[in-house]
DNA sequence: AGATGTTTGAAACATACGTTTACAAATTGA
DNA sequence: TCAATTTGTAAACGTATGTTTCAAACATCT
């Protein structure tokens, strides 16, 4: 199965580059030669360099928009009200455990999701909300009865203050963790961190105006 | 005075059209033919693209830092305990005024930190830390007693997801205002999603794990 | 007015990029 | 097995970028 070994040799190069150094700012040549591919390799499989980004992020999002549609299912069968921490828990269940628990590669793609909103890259942000709109409005759906007392346009702003939270604490993780120099394992620590990212979100999601 | 205008040309173009685009995707020539300028002033008035960078970042934060050092300087002498909420205000309200209350530009440069954070630019974390870091540690210095219930790490962790969602919201203002296509003043609207921010940002910090 | 230093202008330079081409190698399917 | 299709490779192409060059225009000062 050479093909798809070099497929995923490509996208894991793409993913970690990326994530690291932009999309501009990593070459289609540093790509392949990290992944020991030859340069063509990225135009003949993916077609251009913003098909492979697009390609990057539905390889992370796809297993991850199963995992939290399932997961939704599961919540909305089993009838009972789910309270906002509830909704909370569920999502960054879903997050981590779409890739195997795999915490580092997971913070490591936050910095992508952070690029995709920050740098321009209209392709990009058109395609992931065609791809992922509904199920990021059925989220938001159930999200809007936990939260009875806020109104619509505070719902709207207090999920994207949520967001910008945890997008860019969780996409800067490596470089705020290297201040704070404490000795305790790192797989605890980043698991400490998003717990506090979630009392945090929950106490500010509630305020309304 | 034609040098000054050319470099303020410059400095004004590159601002906007970074903040638009990204700095990797803003080409010299795309600046300076926006500031009907000729190619080469950059380099000779900047040296660098990279400098020029630099230079947009210390031209907007210089007012910013020397608004905010004097309003500190007030608010410590008048001796009263200044509390978590009188130091967001007081914060929010040196960012406004640095710039004569042009808070589209302010929201315009919030993209311009947002970048400057996710995208790598190594360069310019080093120089802004090095030159904003003492006003910055004064500010979270004053922090701590105005949140005496909450542990050096609660409060480290929790000031960066305000950070957060202060710069991902503010700085994809644009984009998410488009979504809500309400009806109310543009200006009066913005100070409004300010003060939500303000509030959420509020109740998030004194949160402790 | 003339010399001096500063700023602008048009052109060229070197380089890095994404993409394409043409062909070889490998794999597949009948 | 052998033709057909898919995949890998090396080289080149065209273009866009940041930067440099150098002469002309301009400003400043004695």
């Amino acid at each position: 199965m050479a093909q798809k070994d070099t497929v995923d040799r490509i996208l894991d190069a793409a993913e970690a580059l990326f994530a690291e150094r932009g999309f501009a700012e990593t070459s289609l040549r540093t790509i392949t030669s990290t992944a020991n591919v030859n340069l063509a390799a990225v135009n003949y499989h993916f077609g251009s360099k913003k098909a492979l980004i697009q390609a990057v992020f539905v390889r992370f999002l796809e297993p991850l928009a199963n995992s939290l549609s399932l997961r939704l299912d599961e919540a909305e069968t089993s009838a009972k009200a789910l309270s906002l921490d509830d909704l909370l828990v569920l999502l960054s269940k879903a997050i981590l455990s779409a890739h195997g628990d795999d915490v580092t590669r997971t913070a490591s793609f936050m910095r992508l999701l952070g690029l995709a909103y920050t740098q321009s890259q209209g392709h990009l942000r058109d395609y992931l909300s065609e791809r992922y709109g509904r199920i990021s409005t059925r989220y938001i759906d159930l999200l809007r009865p936990a939260c009875p007392e806020l109104s619509d346009t505070d719902l709207f702003w207090n999920t994207h203050f949520a967001l910008g939270a945890a997008v860019f604490s969780l996409s800067n993780y490596g470089a705020l963790e290297a201040m704070l120099s404490d000795d305790s394992g790192e797989e605890s620590q980043i698991q400490n961190v998003i717990k506090r990212l979630l009392a945090f979100i929950s106490a500010g999601v509630k305020v309304s105006l």
